[in-house]
This record gives C-alpha cells, sequence and structure tokens, in this order.
DNA sequence: TCTCGCTCATAAGACCAGCTTATGCCCTCA
DNA sequence: TGAGGGCATAAGCTGGTCTTATGAGCGAGA
C-alpha cells in the first residue's frame, strides 16, 4: 500500500531516506562520540543536533545512538545505518566535485575536458581526490567526444583532456591512464545468462544488439572489434538509456564495465564472456604536442594513473 | 585530525547538493521530458515542479533542462548532472532498503539474519533486487557474527542467514554464493606501494597491521592464511575505522576487497599482491540443516547466487 | 563534598523553503 | 481557430529546522 504505482518506491524516496545534513550529521556523531561536538562540526547547535538525530531515529523505526551523560555511541543498528549513510555522502561528495567543475567555468586554474564515459564515472571520484590535495585548486569540466575534447584543447581552451577513443586525435601527445573493457550484457532471464561457453566474436556479430549510436566511442570499439559488422536492434543515444534497455530485457546490450558494475552486483544484468575479439580500449589523457602538464594538470594526472 | 585534508568545507555538503527530492525529480524530468509529467510522477504540481528544478538550477550555477513549449530537455551540463545524481539517488534506494529491514522487527515474511561484512556491502542491493521481484515482502534484518546469526536460525528466529567466517557453524546447512579476498593495502605515500614483487606470506606476518579485533571474521581468515601469527600494529572494531587509519597512513591495513572498492578507485588507498596466503574466503548462505529455504527465502537466495 | 565541566533534553519563538491554487502565455495540431 | 499540453508567475499557507535559554545527570578534581 505504500507503493502506488508499478515503480517501486518511485518518488517517495526522499520521505524515507533522511535528508544528506541529517546523514553528515550521523556521521560526524559516530566520529566524534558527542552529539555536541557532531554540533559543533556541521555548524548548527547542540539542540538542533539532538533533534536531528531523534527525528531520524523517528523516522526509521530504529535507535541510532546510546546516549549517557559522557557521550553518545552507535547502537548496533546505527553502525549499519552510518555505513549506508556512509554511501549516500560519498555520492553526494562525488556529485558535488562534479557539479562544482561544471559551474566553475571562467577563472578556474585548471580547465579540463573529458570524454562523456570518463565525466560520468571517474572524473568525480579524480576531482575529490584533488580537493583533498588542493583544496583551493578551481576546476572547470568540459564533457564531449573526442573531437571536442581536441578542439577544446588546441584552442587553449582547456589544460588537460581525457579520451576513450581507438585513436588519438593529431595534434595531442597522451598517456595511458587506465583500461577499460567493453562487456556484454544481459537480463538474468536472457538464455545467454545460462550459456556455460563464451560467446564467440562471430555469434556476437550477426546477433542484433542494444548499442549507442553510430559515432560514439563505444560503436567505434565495438565495430572495430568486430570487423564494422556490429548489428543494432535499438540504437541509443545514452549509456543510461541502453543500460535500461538491457535490465528490461530488451536484448544482449554492449557497455563499459565502468559502466555496469552495480548492476553486475545486484544480478540485475549477467555478464557474458566473449571470446575472440578485442574489446579492451585504452583510456588515455591527452594535452597538446609539447606542452607537457604542469602545476594543477600534473596534479591531476598523477592521479589518476597507476 | 585524520581528516583534516580530506574534509573541505566538512558538514556543508547539504548547501551545495540539491536534496533527495529535487535529484529524484531530476531523473523524472530526464526520463520523461517533461517538468509537467515528472510532478505528477513524483507527486507534487508542476508550479512547485518548476520551481524546484530552477532553485537547483540557480544552486548549481547551470542551466540543467531547455525548456521549450514542447516539453523539456536535458542539457548536454544537465546530462551529465543527471548521471552523477542517479548514484546519489541509488545509494539512498539501498539506504532506504537496508533501513527498512532494520525497522520491521515483528510480522515479516522474511527474517535475514547476516554477518556484519555482508549486511554492510551486499544485502541493501539484494533487499532492493527482491523488492523488485516481491514489492510486498517485508524483511527484517539483523546482523551480526556468526554464532549469532546461528543462534537466531536455530532458534527460528531467522529464516536465512548470511556468513564469511572459514567455517560453518554446527546444525548448519550451507551454499556458496560468493567469495572475497582480503587484500593488503596501503595509502599510496606507503613505501610498499611501490613495491614491484608480490609480499611474500612470510614478510606480512612479520609485519604489524592495522586489524580488525581478534574473534572477527576477517582476523580469523587472516591467521588461518598465515598460521595464526598476524602481528597487530592497532586494532580497531570496525571495518570503518580500519580504513580510515589505513588512508591516513598509520600503516599497512587487510580487509574485505568488498570494503575497499571506492577508495581503490579514488587512489586513496593502494592494493599489494599477496604470495603464499590463501586470502580467499567464502560467503555462504545458511540455514538450519534439513530446513531448505522456501517461499521468499528461497527467492531472496537465488538472487545472490551466480 | 562541592563545584566545574561535560553530556544530553526540553521549551518557545523565528524563519524560510517548498507546497498549493489560480492564472496567463506560448506553441502545436486537428 | 479553438483545444490541449507545456511552462512561468503570483500570493498565501504550512511545516520543518533553526536559534536561544534553561534544566538535569554524571564524573573528576580541589
Amino acid at each position: 500500500m505504500s507503493e502506488t504505482a508499478g515503480r517501486v518506491g518511485g518518488g517517495m524516496l526522499a520521505h524515507r531516506v533522511p535528508d544528506l545534513g541529517a546523514l553528515e550529521l550521523l556521521l560526524a556523531v559516530a566520529r566524534l562520540g558527542s552529539l555536541g561536538a557532531a554540533a559543533r562540526e556541521v555548524g548548527i547547535s547542540q539542540p538542533a543536533a539532538s533533534s536531528r538525530i531523534r527525528s531520524m531515529e523517528r523516522q526509521l523505526g530504529v535507535a541510532l545512538v546510546d546516549r549517557s551523560p559522557r557521550g553518545s555511541r552507535l547502537t548496533d543498528a546505527g553502525a549499519l545505518v552510518t555505513d549506508w549513510a556512509r554511501r549516500v555522502v560519498e555520492a553526494a561528495e562525488a556529485f558535488d566535485a562534479g557539479a562544482q567543475a561544471l559551474r566553475d567555468r571562467r577563472d578556474s586554474r585548471l580547465r579540463v575536458a573529458a570524454s562523456m564515459t570518463i565525466a560520468e564515472y571517474l572524473l568525480p571520484g579524480w576531482l575529490l581526490a584533488l580537493r583533498a590535495q588542493r583544496p583551493d585548486t578551481a576546476v572547470s569540466l568540459l564533457a564531449g567526444n573526442s573531437t571536442a575534447v581536441a578542439e577544446r584543447l588546441l584552442a587553449d581552451e582547456a589544460d588537460l583532456g581525457f579520451v576513450e577513443g581507438l585513436t588519438v586525435p593529431p595534434g595531442l601527445d597522451s598517456t595511458v591512464i587506465a583500461h577499460d573493457r567493453l562487456i556484454v550484457v544481459v537480463a538474468p532471464a536472457h538464455p545467454w545468462a545460462r550459456r556455460r561457453r563464451p560467446l564467440a566474436a562471430a555469434e556476437l556479430a550477426a546477433t542484433p544488439l542494444i548499442l549507442r549510436e553510430r559515432g560514439s566511442g563505444t560503436r567505434q570499439v565495438l565495430d572495430a572489434a568486430l570487423g564494422g559488422l556490429a548489428r543494432p536492434l535499438i540504437e541509443l543515444s545514452s549509456t543510461t538509456a541502453v543500460k535500461a534497455s538491457a535490465v528490461g530485457g530488451a536484448g544482449p546490450a554492449v557497455l563499459s564495465e565502468l559502466a555496469v558494475g552495480e548492476e553486475l552486483a545486484m544480478r540485475r544484468l549477467v555478464s557474458i564472456p566473449v571470446e575472440g575479439a578485442a574489446l579492451r580500449r585504452d583510456l588515455r589523457a591527452v594535452w597538446p604536442t609539447g606542452h607537457r602538464p604542469t602545476g594543477p594538470a600534473r596534479e591531476l594526472l598523477s592521479l589518476t594513473r597507476g
């Protein structure tokens, strides 16, 4: 009854989950062992913290902290809730780091241009790490395809770029910073999910697939690996749409492994091994030939290596 | 203290990140292509949605949607923001699924008992998947060590358990549902981060390590793998504390790979390969001997297999 | 033993963000 | 040329969260 429509919990999440301020406060309580100290840390008064924690406990229906005249410690349930809360806050921190870079446009000391996949999945983490090292480095971010990244760099409108294509655009130097693999995924109900032997490349090429549109980095790599022959079942213009379609059982999809970590872990999708196709691709940092990254750009680059 | 560098404006996150309701609304706009439709979906009026999106744009300093008399589409920046928002919302959904299970105690159709690591990192995802399949299954969760899990099951206070120890408690049947590895991690500044060859087991045994307390599942596996000889540098009572200590550079730590995915991806920690020690462990579902899981328990079990 | 210092709880009032309803304009399509 | 869907603006209400002021429990040191 709590869920009116088909979407499980669609839209009512905010009423069931404490807001970010409350979750942050809870983390502070866990770390500092006192409501008052936590209140000071997040910049509110002690009664405000007390009442906020209390209303969180009311909302969740669970006691989270054991209060005593000598401080407050988490209950067992509270420890668990705090761990889950930490994930939410970390996601919010990544959001913040990304959003901040999106805003700054002008007057930023480090201007980054990145391909969509990298901007989506990796950059927020890098920006957080950079912020930890150099808190006052203002970063601006522009996301686009390889061509757009190259244009920005060559027009001196960006200091450092990240691309995921097969080739490095002319006029740029690069270094490989990580690898990515394209993987074939299906919904757990799909017959392929029960295969015992890897898929042959020819078989993959012969099967209509849910794909990104022609011209996307993902599509390029796939076409190259199969010899230019990938057959589209549906063509969609965002990774998210492809994922949703695959989860919904429309058919097999080919996606970056970066994009489907969560779905694989939750078994909403199953990965099918493929044999005989080079689905690995390099992720590269790029910069105008001869202009080795220096200063903040060098710093960020060193964070991405490993 | 341990966080001096990392915490940039610690506690002001809630002022810089839109609240969960706004993020959910944005996802709905992205999916439905219209502010009004999104408003209907999340159960608010169209002007409310309009104003909420607008104030989010003001807060982030970026235009998120292109409004037209025929609907609203995301801008490029909006698409990126939406992808980051999705991660926050997904983390919040996992929080919700977990919290709901923590609350229900009584009158739940499926009572689960799980070890801490599993409850922390895996169970919320499983519960979400279960909820997607069987929206009206009320689940209750109790987290504790292997012994506590066994007690609950044998006292018929739980229907299904999950443990991560080396041995299956007596009186229980089990099946392996996944594997976990303990890994050695250090801060990037630690000398080991620059090693080129794997660490020998003997070397690991000889080095004082940041560890969970004696009696924890993690510690048991490590002691067994090293022959009962792990030397503690510090003993801490939660995975989180161990992680924080290692990130702070206190020394090498041994942790489940489940616990450090994020930290490795962001290079706050570096994983050191180890040679000659069996650091793999099984994660198992358990139930009272002879009472094979049925109904919702069977359903949940089938979600965890792969 | 008294008192200081820390803890948390309660009470009363201010404030603001977000909601609703009512309305208007723009555009497209039949 | 209306009908209908899309979005924006305006005015007023409400509720949650903040603040300050205060009280009460417990422990450590003079």
